[in-house]
DNA sequence: GATATACTCAACCATATAGTTCAGTATTTG
DNA sequence: CAAATACTGAACTATATGGTTGAGTATATC
């Protein structure tokens, strides 16, 4: 698995995509970080995990509890990957919405 | 599954990656894009199955072939929820050059 | 020193995913 | 009509994923 392949596909899930949310706002403990999700504390790790290891989140042992704070470097790869792209797809939304524009004016 | 788990999660495989950016350079029939895998004709039809039920690409029949194209709609809900949290992401990256900056400083 | 807190780790389960092969279906070509 | 082409679909295998519980470890508090 590369950068990308983690980075990716650890956004996929929901859970893992609200707790980059909440981290957003500020670093948290795990505890704290964990509460408002329906899940043992446990799962919520294992989710902190992985985002971990795709290198989007640090986790920092301050006695005995881990702070969870975002890691910015390896989101940039995926947003650099979109962006690679979206001169494409905003092309093509383009020819899209001309193509559907042009269907409207022949009705 | 909700649109932001397939396309992330369906973008999180590195073959699909590369189906994304053949694609890019314009639209194939499946035998053409199937290719350069390495990999069976099927194998590279169920990763194109994956990408068009996440919205990313469609795939349209003429007569025997089936022609497989980027489809820029749901593509963009993944570069805008990146893009939620770019900010964030950028001021943070920036706290962390100035951060090693000035650890350069000190020596 | 005993107890509570904040976790990790290992084991386990159910389901999803990535791949295969083989058979079958449309469609085109000879 | 027969044969080749371009697929799809079903069945299967192996491994990964998302979740659980329960035991264990390190740290803080009484």
């Amino acid at each position: 698995m590369n950068q990308l392949d983690t980075v990716f596909s650890s956004l996929g899930d929901p859970t893992r995509r609200a707790i980059i949310a909440r981290l957003a706002a500020g670093e948290l403990p795990l505890s704290k970080l964990a509460e408002p999700f329906e899940m043992s504390q446990t799962g919520v790790s294992k989710h902190v995990k992985v985002l971990s290891d795709a290198g989007l989140v640090c986790v920092e042992k301050h006695g005995r509890t881990r702070v969870c704070r975002l890691e910015p470097v390896y989101m940039k790869d995926a947003l650099d990957w979109l962006t690679k792209y979206q001169k494409f797809w905003a092309s093509s939304l383009d020819a899209l919405e001309k193509h559907l524009a042009s269907e409207d004016d022949s009705k």
